[in-house]
DNA sequence: TATCCAAAAGATAATCATTCTTATTTAGGA
DNA sequence: TCCTAAATAAGAATGATTATCTTTTGGATA
């Protein structure tokens, strides 16, 4: 499970930390786009001694080393994402959750459109599709 | 120009005070999605007194009305938008430069896709994308 | 036009997520 | 096992934002 992970540091010369790993985990196991502090809460349990002001630090050179992504939001809380892969989100318009929506078709579609489309003076990375609404449940 | 914005004010039941114009009118003029410390910079000039505490809760009266909007960033500072038609964001990963970008073929592409494609358990209000990349210049 | 009052603004203290600083500990190579 | 740069702990500092409390004012009403 954590492997992955552990070679990765070591990919980077980032070296195998029992925090790094532990809140990585905290990352992949809480759902929902955890913040720092929900991080910090979930760890609490099993590392108490984790400092806070590690997490934060963990967090940022996980993000800079490309194990983490940042999660855009309209909120000062910044929020954590373990998933790499191609995906778009879901925000709900009256709470803080935020889902994972993975759709292949659509990629391609965009994908495409943007073969053909260029935008002037701007190279394009990436792009994910921002889609606000509402769940069910 | 500012007509739009003092109705807009009158059908919510707002007060049309200087300091609520002023602070619209920087938000429009202020490219680039300003911060709530960009507006106070810009608005120091010809408006010394507007305090600090009032540009935060003008701004936020002003989205919770639906007169501006906040644009999702991966950074713990808010930034504002004051264009309230469908468009999408441009985000440089070098800097923090966010660009507008309208594409009527590609909303319509969207809308398309997903009058099909439904989302289990989630209703669609609002689609936008982030599209993140690098500017010419 | 003058009066009135809830809403808005001003001033500034408080909050809180995040960052910084410094001393201590540790992962992992030699 | 030793050594050292990297990482962590603890807690202070920062800075954007929010809250509090007093004063001012937009605009409805008389």
């Amino acid at each position: 499970m954590t492997h992955f992970f552990r070679e990765k540091l070591k990919e980077r010369g980032l070296k195998v930390t029992p925090q790094r790993v532990a809140i990585y985990e905290a990352i992949v196991n809480l759902k929902n786009h955890p913040t720092a502090e929900n991080v910090i809460e979930y760890i609490k349990t099993n590392h108490p001694n984790i400092s806070v002001g590690t997490v934060y630090k963990v967090l940022d050179s996980l993000v800079e080393n490309e194990l983490l992504k940042k999660v855009k939001t309209e909120k000062d809380i910044m929020r954590y994402d373990a998933i790499l892969s191609n995906h778009h989100h879901l925000y709900c318009i009256e709470t803080e959750r935020i889902e994972d929506y993975e759709d292949e078709n659509l990629n391609v579609l965009i994908s495409n459109y943007f073969k053909n489309k260029k935008i002037k003076n701007f190279k394009v990375q990436d792009i994910k599709l921002q889609i606000t609404g509402k769940f069910n449940k």
